[in-house]
DNA sequence: GCTTCAGGTTGACAGCGTCAACCTAGCGAC
DNA sequence: GTCGCTAGGTTGACGCTGTCAACCTGAAGC
């Protein structure tokens, strides 16, 4: 049984990343749980640093999956709003999964990137569905991709190190910001009428 | 000289980090580029982790420091842009810096904290001082704070990971994105009709 | 003038990732 | 049938790491 084992390790490695984070996913430890040497390990990554990029690789293709099944809703809208909130959850549940699978790759793996790439689809393609029920304003699927995206991600990451909004008062979980982004999105006209303007105005001014 | 042998320990960790990325942070070589034994640094600082926790604070302050003399523009709106856009550089130019200072903190520091909340403080005064002149609407000014900060800080950290829109097409910078939320903000009278109510119908759903 | 102590040193320790060498069961070729 | 190959696993060692304990030293406090 060749990928038996492999399968062990990564399970073992990401429940070691959720119990005790990044520190405590040790490749001896990891062979202990496995129940094979400290060496065994080798036998099916290169080096740790190839482990960890494969539950990266892991939980990118898990998430683009979620999203493939969210695009499955009646409404296209409600399904991104889904999706996003489910993304936040999946932050706040494993916080060691998630700031490992966004870390820093040395030698970046081309499975990492095409797991990345199958979620991106997913979700440009909610995108489009819910422009042609105009529940979305006519912008660059790609660009309010990138824009929700990148607004989830954040508030997802800021949320786990406590830096959003400290005090009780102007509080706002991840979920609320998402909300108010689809709100404004569907409601702004603007992205459909600047778009390419905005930004070569930008380039002329910096580049 | 008590406290010169300290920022010259920190300043070492921060070229290293910026050279070769957090592996290479190591308390021996720190010692060696300070001129001092591999264990002086523990005159200064409890453990590695607090002197990388001292990194993050230092950055942290720097980028309030940023916010504030950005808050001296005359325009607000152009404060608010270019300040993100400057924190978006930042996380570009210094992205181990950048990584760290977000990672995950076991006992975080409350001079960790101090800063971040000085860096909020600066920027939720920017965007008070662009409502006072109708530059942006009149939603509460910490939940914008959060989003504009959510969505700079994501865009940051996926563009440093690849991925913010792979293919050419519809690419878009962090900064681009950054435009985006600014024109949506500043045209969308959204937020500032609804605000409590869609918070509150989202917790009575799910919780 | 003695004490205190911040700041620095040396030496040791266990644990880490990694490498090299060795072992072994299964399998296809002949 | 046996020979050789190889995937998968083992043991032992290496240098490097963070951390601890003990010791040293010079300047300030009384």
């Amino acid at each position: 049984m060749p990928a038996e084992t492999r399968d062990t390790l990564l399970a073992a490695a990401a429940q070691l990343l959720d119990q005790g984070g990044p520190a405590s996913v040790t490749l001896r430890e990891l062979g202990k749980r496995a129940g094979v040497s400290h060496n065994a390990p080798y036998k099916h990554f290169k080096s740790k640093e190839e482990l960890l990029a494969a539950i990266a690789s892991r939980e990118l293709s898990r998430q683009a999956a979620a999203m493939n099944r969210a695009g499955a809703r009646p409404s296209p809208l409600e399904a991104l709003r889904s999706l996003m909130h489910g993304y936040v959850r999946w932050a706040r549940a494993y916080p060691a999964r998630f700031k490992l699978t966004f870390g820093s790759w040395s030698h970046d793996s081309a499975e990492l990137g095409a797991a990345a790439s199958r979620a991106r689809v997913a979700l440009i393609d909610i995108i489009h569905a819910a422009q042609h029920r105009g529940q979305l304003g006519q912008g660059d699927p790609e660009r309010i991709a990138s824009l929700i995206l990148a607004l989830a991600h954040g508030a997802a990451d800021l949320a786990l190190g406590g830096h959003l909004s400290a005090a009780g008062k102007g509080h706002a979980d991840p979920e609320d910001l998402v909300d108010d982004l689809v709100v404004a999105l569907r409601e702004s006209r603007s992205l459909e009428t600047r778009g390419r303007t905005g930004r070569n105005s930008r380039r002329a001014r910096t580049r």
